[in-house]
RNA sequence: UGGGCCGUCGCCAAGCGGUUAAGGCACCGGGUUUUGAUCCCGGCAUUCGGAGGUUCGAAUCCUCCCGGCCCAGCCA
């Protein structure tokens, strides 16, 4: 499963395979991903996007990006122009790029089509009136008084419906299908509406709007899909995406397949409510690091090869399954070990004084890039009299199997030497300022003779290294279901983003690109802000931690 | 209560009438290691929501029951 050249089966590969195999489609294989652009793409589209170009390329066909732009008013450009730039990121490209609006004339044609055949009616009632007269899901509906219009009524009043000749409201073309249906999909759903608004793509050439089963099945005709992938809340729609079809005489009838959302747990993955989250300023932006979105991501350091990865690994079922959030990071962590290089960085300082070196003391130490893989080179890195630990690093008073520096103790510092801490140095309030350690010469990369040291720990030298801001990122909630929650407000973790403003980072890192990634040894995967870094202040995000069996 | 769908290990997920019921994540050991990382090795469902039935043989077929999800936008 975790093998590219191998990957598992799902039961969408499987139908596909079987229609290769009865040669159903003539051995092609066509797929579309289909967003509105009325927002930012999220992981949950991710494992959409995986899956479509996924088939699309594992059997040598193609997979068209489609914007369903349907509902003008709530779609813009931008939206579009951000969900190009998330699925090339992604590692993907479209055989075509198609927008709904590009059959806006067939579609027209179509209506009239199903209207000549008495097959859909202009409908006068209000918007009440027709929620009413649909009955409810235990009982049927009624039908409309306006039925049974004839169809030169019906054609004259949809054209003048396209004309602009009335508001809002006054009119829909509604299918003529059954009103007691137990599906309520088929109880005559509307076709058409009117909307006065311009369109993104169209301006105001248009006052109807075709609405999503009407256009979706009819545009996937049009570029002769043979798969149309979508999600579970679909299914009810099939038949209604096939009797649009069945009605009229497009160039293909494809095959609608649902599989299930995405649920990952500790994030939510409802476009309304990202949308609140970012209007509301519970979160930067769509790109703010915590967000479940593609852009924020990528901001956050996960890399498309993880995501992919991740998506490859969740499977593609149709069963209402909640991915634990340990598979993303597996993901991220085992993308990022391979390919980050390994720098050093103290995020929370407290001053090492070797009082056994002169002050001016300035020795450079040559470090492994990366500890398994020699092509990542090596770096010079200074070792100085004063130099930066972390302060989660020395303890005073240390929990069972500490093995990091106490009073009296030693500790290895990475690809240094051998120190041990003989005073501890405190401002008035008892908080430690100040470590005074001797070192022993003797071990530099050697074993220090008769006695065993086991702490490694990271530093900094406080006179050449850098000043750095660090954002510490956790997840965005603190229950894994946050919309079952009362108000999203109340599970906002509120430690899912902390600053540190002044730490310290190796010489290295101050060339550091933006989006430009390392690990930073013993903390995590850390990535150059693709905002906020410059190499004069360089401003770095914690991707993820690295995993930690340390109980603590 | 109408219609549609789903139930295989803590979380995912293969499996499609004959397998000791894959694999991943998580977890628990053990080894290597100047990252408590990585890597390696080992453990982890006599059982497939439940009960009947068909069959030489059932997670796979049938029946009933139990649990869960979706649908009443002029949104997608």
């Amino acid at each position: 499963m975790n093998n590219p050249e191998n990957p598992s089966n799902n039961f969408i590969r499987n139908i596909v395979e079987d229609d290769l195999a009865s040669g159903k489609n003539g051995q092609r294989v066509v797929t579309r991903f289909p967003p509105e652009p009325n927002g930012y793409l999220h992981i949950g589209h991710a494992k959409s996007i995986c899956l479509n170009f996924g088939i699309a390329a594992q059997y040598n066909g193609t997979c068209n990006l489609r914007f369903d732009d349907t509902n003008p008013g709530k779609e813009s450009d931008e939206y579009a122009q951000a969900i190009k730039e998330d699925v090339q990121w992604l590692g993907f490209e479209w055989n075509e790029l198609k927008h709904a609006s590009d059959y806006f004339d067939e579609l027209y044609d179509y209506a009239r089509e199903l209207i000549k055949k008495g097959k859909a009616y202009v409908d006068s009632s209000s918007a009440e009136e027709v929620r009413e007269m649909r009955g409810t899901l235990t009982e049927p509906g009624i039908e409309s008084p306006h039925r049974n219009r004839s169809v030169e009524q019906n054609l004259d009043l949809f054209e003048r419906m396209k004309n602009g000749e009335f508001e809002e409201g006054a009119h829909i073309l509604r299918a003529k299908i059954d009103m007691a249906s137990g599906n309520i999909n088929m109880r005559d759903p509307t076709l058409y509406r009117i909307r006065k608004v311009t369109h993104m793509r169209t301006g105001d050439d248009w006052s109807i709007y075709p609405m999503y089963d009407y256009t979706h099945c009819v545009s996937d005709a049009m570029e002769n899909i043979t798969h149309s992938l979508c999600t579970l809340e679909f299914e009810d729609h099939r038949p209604l995406y096939d009797w649009v079809l069945d009605e009229l005489q497009t160039p293909a009838h494809p095959q609608q397949i649902e599989f299930a959302r995405l649920s990952l747990e500790y994030t939510m993955l409802s476009k309304r409510q990202l949308i609140k989250l970012v209007e509301e300023k519970q979160v930067s932006g769509w790109d703010d690091p915590r967000m479940p979105t593609i852009t924020g991501m990528r901001r956050r350091g996960y890399t498309p090869a993880a995501l992919r990865d991740f998506c490859e690994r969740i499977g593609i079922t149709k069963n209402d399954a909640w991915i634990e959030m340990a598979v993303l990071e597996t993901c991220i962590r085992d993308d990022l070990n391979e390919k980050s290089p390994r720098r050093m960085a103290v995020l929370d300082p407290i001053k090492v004084v070797i009082t056994d070196l002169p002050e001016d003391h300035n020795e450079t130490l040559s470090f492994a890039n990366h500890p398994q893989n020699e092509s990542f080179g090596r770096r010079p890195v200074a070792f100085t009299q004063q130099i930066m630990i972390d302060r989660d690093d020395f303890s005073e008073d240390p929990p069972p199997k500490y093995q990091r520096l106490v009073p009296g103790g030693e500790v290895r510092l990475r690809g240094s030497y051998v120190i041990k801490c003989e005073e501890v140095i405190k401002d008035e309030q008892g908080n430690v300022i100040e470590l005074r350690c001797s070192h022993d010469a003797n071990t530099l990369g050697k074993k220090p003779e008769g006695r065993k040291v086991k702490g490694v720990i990271h530093w900094v030298s406080a006179t050449e290294g850098v000043k750095a801001e660090v954002r510490l990122y956790d997840r965005l909630f603190t229950i894994a279901n946050p919309l079952s929650a009362d108000s999203l407000e109340s599970v906002i973790n509120k430690d899912s983003c902390i600053t540190m403003s002044s730490c310290f980072v190796e010489a290295a890192l101050a060339d550091a690109q933006p989006e430009e990634q390392f690990q930073f040894e013993r903390l995590g995967y850390f990535v150059a802000d693709r905002r906020d870094h410059k190499s004069g202040a360089p401003v770095f995000n914690r991707t993820v931690t690295l995993r930690d069996t340390w109980a603590k």
